[in-house]
DNA sequence: CGAGTCCGTAAGCTTCGGCTTACACTCCGG
DNA sequence: CCGGAGTGTAAGCCGAAGCTTACGGACTCG
């Protein structure tokens, strides 16, 4: 998690991750969504693949990436583990303020 | 958001959440469980403070912190809305497989 | 084989960030 | 008013991390 975490903190990586959401594409090709050079993507691409953020999958000559939503999933569980109680609580508090996305089934 | 992810993205922080996620502490309480300087922890008590998800409260000559669970959901709201697509996706798919730790939802 | 493509890796620079020591400020009791 | 307690702030050090250029390795096609 903590990988992970340092890695989500990178606004460029972020952007990348958002990149690769729901497409898998080229290294060259994210790269060329950005202003830096490509081997400083290269090394995002590096870092997020290590803390398990992103897949890869070579192909020929091509490596293609892909983001690993279960990876957040399991951050975002962890976060619930260390701090969940106290959203909990403030949940019961804001509940008829959020409606947006809730869960209260029961 | 991002301030928030990048203080939350060093241990010490989260150590210190966790610390007043229940009930709040002065400074120098917080200080006593770390083996870092006084200063240290103000100082990240001070990025804690700014980007919200600590509140501090003066009393006389000391100042208690705690926790501001709403700035956390609010995090976790964020990165809902950016990659909560792809996890809603693969809610979906692990929803069968992961059944381990069944006790969290409602 | 040889050239070209696509990409990661190495080395170096520079900025950012956490830690420390020294100092200044606020508040309270005598 | 004065001293001590409790903290924030400033200046500086040093390791971490992102960026760049240069290079090397894997794969494809002629």
């Amino acid at each position: 998690m903590e990988a992970a975490l340092r890695a989500i903190a990178e606004p460029r990586r972020r952007a990348i991750l958002r990149l690769v959401r729901d497409h898998e594409l080229p290294a060259g090709e994210i790269a060329a969504h950005f202003d830096v050079s490509r081997p400083a993507i290269s090394q995002h691409l590096g870092v997020l693949k290590d803390c398990g953020l992103v897949a890869e999958r070579r192909v020929g000559t091509r490596r293609l990436y892909r983001m690993r939503p279960e990876a957040l999933a399991e951050l975002r569980a962890h976060l619930d583990d260390f701090w969940g109680e106290g959203l909990a609580r403030l949940k019961e508090t804001v509940e008829a303020k959020e409606e947006s996305r809730g869960r209260r089934g029961a």
